[in-house]
RNA sequence: GGAGCGAUCGCCUAGCUGGUCGAGGGCGCCGCACUGGAAAUGCGGUAUACGGGGUCAACUCGUAUCGAGGGUUCGAAUCCCUCUCGCUCCGCCA
């Protein structure tokens, strides 16, 4: 949510950042839904100042002239509170629709093809033989099984089996250790399942409907990452500076309709409607956010190296960023079976743009007024892909895997994996 | 699923025989006094939003806000209705 006064100062701000997003913005109905509304709210408020004025004067007796003109108030007032209600509903609604204008930072462009490489990690591997992509080499492993997932649940899900199974949960034990041990991060396991208003406080909607997965007889949605239900961890609450920054890293199962991505990612497994993801999320101060968002950034990367997997940071382009984000990276490894980068983390800084729609504020210091908070997240990794990306880089000729040094001691110390 | 209780200012709480209640008390916090310094104590201050004025800063004026919405009334935190959320107990279940 941008702020209301500031789009009334500088409409051209949100004009321009829409522009650069390649996204509509209702500037124009809110400037004059606005101006209608406080127009309509300095009448009926001076007939509200009458008629208290009135009212208290002939407090106990009011004389049945007095009456009947107190009454004609009422009624005035009431009807102007009405439409009142009506164009601020209206405004309100027309402003969960104005997307945060990109940082200046933030390279023009309509698409990710304006997107900036802004570092590369490692080399791709190099082979004596031809890498096999890692549903190939899955299945030579028995470690996937795509068939029967679509048997119970359709396509774009998975069944992972046996040793398969047991690398993503190391993976998954072992980023969320790295991220408490060594990153700071304090874990927490949400509930999956996030009323609608969380859902508007990350911005997932009402902009992004159709995303998620909601529920036919209860007013809930299956989360579609952990950065909904963590970042509303603290809606409608007011932190202690002193507190700051709330790092948090959760684990949870993401699920996404994927309505707009028919055919798209329909080999292998990368496109699901249900994968695990582990997700960091920091409440930080205005002044450090972009500072923030590059340590974040670093975090995600960290784990990538200690992995040992070719990876590249992007600097997203205006065009393909998003609704919410005021600055963006992702973060792309290098899948040589398949021979592409597939993005495991997506690290964004949102300014305060959530903590208005989730009204999350801190405290600077004790006495003083408070302000929202600066929001980021970034995935900390996706697992299916980082999962596909360790299969196509460690893979030897006879079809076996070395697991990744780090994940061994998760994996009962196994060092490889066989068919 | 059944029964009951509750929702007030950062937190806890009073008010609920309708006006003097934007709203008392405590805690916390800020300032001042006292002190060598501190504790304790005393005094004062301490909500948010929107709008008007303003050297667009301090500040000042107006209006609204006692879970949400509606109703009764000249007037509602207080009375009535609906809804939402939370808690407790019973049932059920892992």
């Amino acid at each position: 949510m941008i702020p209301l006064a500031e789009l009334r100062d500088h409409p051209e701000r949100f004009r321009e950042g829409a522009r650069r997003k390649r996204e509509e913005a209702p500037v124009d109905e809110i400037l004059e839904v606005d101006a209608g509304a406080r127009r309509l709210r300095s009448e009926v408020e001076a007939a509200q100042a009458e008629r208290r004025r009135a009212s208290a004067a002939s407090r106990g007796a009011p004389s049945p002239e007095q009456r009947e003109r107190l009454n004609s108030l009422r009624a005035r007032i009431q009807e102007g509170e009405a439409r009142l209600a009506e164009l601020e509903a209206r405004l309100q609604e027309l402003l969960l629709y104005v997307p945060n204008p990109p940082h200046e930072s933030v390279p023009d462009g309509d698409d990710e093809r304006s997107n900036v490489t802004v570092r590369t990690w490692g080399e791709p591997p190099r082979f004596g033989f031809e890498p096999l992509p890692h549903h190939e080499l899955g299945d030579r492993l028995g470690i996937f099984d795509f068939e029967r997932a679509a048997k119970i649940s359709g396509a774009r899900f998975a069944v992972l089996r046996g040793e398969g199974a047991r690398l993503q949960r190391a993976l998954i034990s072992w980023m969320l250790d790295v991220a408490t041990r060594e990153h700071g991060y304090t874990e927490v396991l949400p509930p999956y399942l996030v009323r609608p208003e969380c859902m508007v406080g990350t911005a997932n909607l009402p902009d992004k409907e159709g995303m998620a997965y909601q529920l036919r007889d209860d007013d809930l949605y299956l989360v579609p990452t952990a950065e909904v239900p963590v970042t509303n961890l603290y809606r409608e609450e007011i932190l202690d500076a002193a507190r700051l920054p709330i790092c948090h890293v959760a684990y949870t199962a993401c699920f996404r309709r994927e309505a707009g991505a028919a055919g798209k990612d329909t080999r292998g497994y990368v496109r699901l409607h249900q994968f695990d993801k582990v997700e960091m999320v920091r409440f930080v101060v205005p002044e450090s956010s972009l500072d923030e968002l590059e340590t974040l950034t670093g975090h995600a990367e960290h784990l990538l190296r200690r992995l040992g997997l070719h990876h590249r940071v992007l600097l997203m382009c205006s065009g393909d960023m998003g609704f919410a984000q005021w600055k963006k990276y992702d973060v792309e490894v290098w899948a040589p079976g398949m021979r592409r980068w597939l993005e495991v983390s997506s690290c964004s800084a949102f300014g305060d743009f959530q903590a208005r729609r989730a009204n999350i504020r801190y405290r600077p210091a004790p006495g003083e007024r408070p302000r929202f908070l600066h929001t980021l997240n970034g995935s900390g990794l996706a697992v299916p892909r980082v999962l596909d990306a360790i299969l196509e880089a460690r893979q030897r000729e006879d079809g076996s895997v070395d697991v990744p040094e780090p994940l061994r001691p998760y994996m009962g110390g196994l060092e490889r994996i066989t068919p």
